[in-house]
RNA sequence: GGUGGAGUGGCCGAGAGGCGAGGCAGCGGCCUGCAAAGCCGCGUACACGGGUUCAAAUCCCGUCUCCACCUCCA
């Protein structure tokens, strides 16, 4: 089976081929360190996770992923300069706080993760190339910026199939030194009241780099001139990437071969904004929800639609990950944690489901029916059945990060196999006795004991094989 | 003005000409001392109006509504 893919430039699904036979590069853009991220912001990390994953785990594929960090822009300067804080302070913090947001919803580490502020050679020479090209100019006015020449470049719009005509004009394009309004800032010239650390030298004055251009030399350096799939939200797509191949192909690079787009998380329709205060910050949500539960919530839905939050999805997520969780306590007793050692296949249906552009709603549809089917082989009686499922359904949760029984989950949810060990051995000792006022039927005991655990957060289920307790969430987790 | 995306049962969300994805919530049943978990069953959904077809949520025409991007938003 092939993985399909849709590609936003040619607007249409695709057979992935790689450039390199058996390796796949890929590039996304999106860690933002102008503030902390919400739960939307961190869509696009979730998506290619799990683009990345079946690539390498269904594919076999060698994968190197390369997420770009942004650390300085027109944004962070200014909000350094209103919080009086310097701006690789400021960016250093949020880019600390978004890496620990991805790492608790079990993102696996890209292969690098190279800055802006490090590539500013890079950047020259391809803006060098791009001046000796033809395709871009320094401003006249002695500003420093300099400028891509999108008239010099016929293909300019052919990303997001737009005439150059039909664009508006950039409101703030306060004209400067541009020989046309929508010719782009490959350089921004140092202003006087910016700080000097934010500044690098070149040979065409101090400034930093204009927002597009770190992502055309940094995708370049890592992954060569030609490379496989850039990814990052739909609303990257213009200007950033626009702006991305014009200078990267102006440059005689081959760049991207595909290009993904993902969509995001709205609320009541409409695309999660970052007035909304800091509830929905990815610190604030995994305090008060399983991180294992957030991450369901932003898997389950294909990354080209948007999913939208209300208050309660993320409660429904987690109900609907425990329910494969239960089954996997079930059908793998004393197994604590459990990563697939591929000894189990992949179902057809669930290959099928992923292979089709990412197809994680059927995905998880093969994964819960696989659950039920593994329920009902448990009811049976069918261990060993069910133990075979149970290895698939790891294997299959384990694609979409999803896997419950995935050590990433453990660490904070017991406070440690110390704690765990006691908390054990004393639900034991009030489960013994209430086994044994069950026995004697003494049955206002035994739901007294029952009622006593419940109210401290344990959650006990009476088995064929004696009961199992389980830490119950609070209601609102 | 330009370019995209979307309207599916109480909710979330797939699908894209014929067998009602899946989850959550709800109802009934089995199981249970009672529960919980699990299993079984229960829904006559596809924005609206026309049309094509033996058959339309899926195709065509028209309408409405919503969302996004248009030079530094995942």
């Amino acid at each position: 089976m092939t993985l399909r893919l849709f590609d936003s430039l040619s607007r249409e699904l695709r057979d992935f081929v790689p450039v390199v036979p058996g390796k796949a590069g890929i590039y996304i853009c999106g860690l933002t360190t102008q503030a902390p991220p919400h739960i939307g912001h961190v869509r696009f990390a979730v998506a290619f996770d799990v683009l990345r994953r079946w690539l390498e785990r269904g594919h076999g594929y060698d994968v190197t992923l390369i997420r770009n960090v942004t650390d300085i822009d027109d944004k962070i300067l200014t909000r350094s300069a209103d919080a009086g804080e310097p701006w690789f302070a400021l960016s250093y913090r949020n880019e600390t706080e978004t890496a620990d947001a991805l790492e608790s919803l079990g993102v696996l580490p890209p292969t690098y993760e190279p800055r802006a502020t490090g590539h500013v050679p890079e950047m020259v020479e391809l803006m060098q190339t791009l001046v000796d090209a033809g395709h871009a100019y320094p401003a006249d006015d002695g500003s420093g910026d300099v400028y891509f020449d999108v008239r010099s470049w016929p293909a300019y719009g052919e990303l997001t199939h737009q005439r150059v005509e039909d664009m508006a004009e950039a409101e703030d394009a306060d004209p400067r030194g541009k020989r046309d309004p929508r010719d782009f800032a490959l350089w921004k010239g140092r202003k006087a009241e910016e700080p000097l650390t934010a500044s690098w030298p070149t040979p065409y004055g101090r400034g930093r780099p204009g927002w597009h251009l770190e992502c055309s030399a940094m995708a370049r350096k890592y992954l060569g001139d030609a490379f496989d799939i850039h990814g990052g939200g739909v609303d990257l797509r213009f200007p950033h990437h626009e702006n991305e191949v014009a200078q990267s192909r102006a440059a005689g690079l081959g760049f991207a071969g595909y290009w993904l787009h993902n969509a995001w998380v709205t609320t009541g329709g409409e695309k999660m904004s970052k007035s909304l205060g800091n509830s929905l910050r990815v610190s604030e949500v995994v305090k008060a929800h399983r991180p294992l539960a957030v991450r369901y919530y932003l898997t389950a839905a294909h990354y080209r639609s948007t999913i939208e939050y209300h208050e309660g999805s993320i409660e429904e997520a987690g109900t609907a990950v425990e329910r494969v969780e239960g089954f996997l306590r079930r059908a793998l007793p004393g197994v604590e944690s459990l990563l697939p050692d591929g000894s189990a296949d992949l179902p057809a249906d669930f290959r099928e489901a992923m292979d089709d552009d990412l197809g994680v709603s059927d995905a998880l549809a093969a994964i819960h029916q696989a659950v039920r089917a593994g329920n009902t082989a448990l009811d049976d009686g069918d261990v060993e059945d069910a133990r075979t499922v149970a290895h698939q359904v790891v294997a299959m949760t384990d694609v979409l990060g999803v896997n419950p029984l995935d050590p990433v989950w453990m660490e904070d949810e017991t406070g440690g196999a110390d704690a765990a060990t006691a908390l054990d051995a004393l639900v034991k000792e009030r489960i013994t006795a209430r086994s044994a006022a069950r026995a004697a039927r003494d049955y206002d005991t035994a739901d007294a004991i029952r009622d006593e655990l419940a109210a401290a957060g344990i959650a006990l289920e009476d088995t064929a094989a004696g009961a199992r307790w389980t830490l119950a969430r609070p209601k609102g987790d």
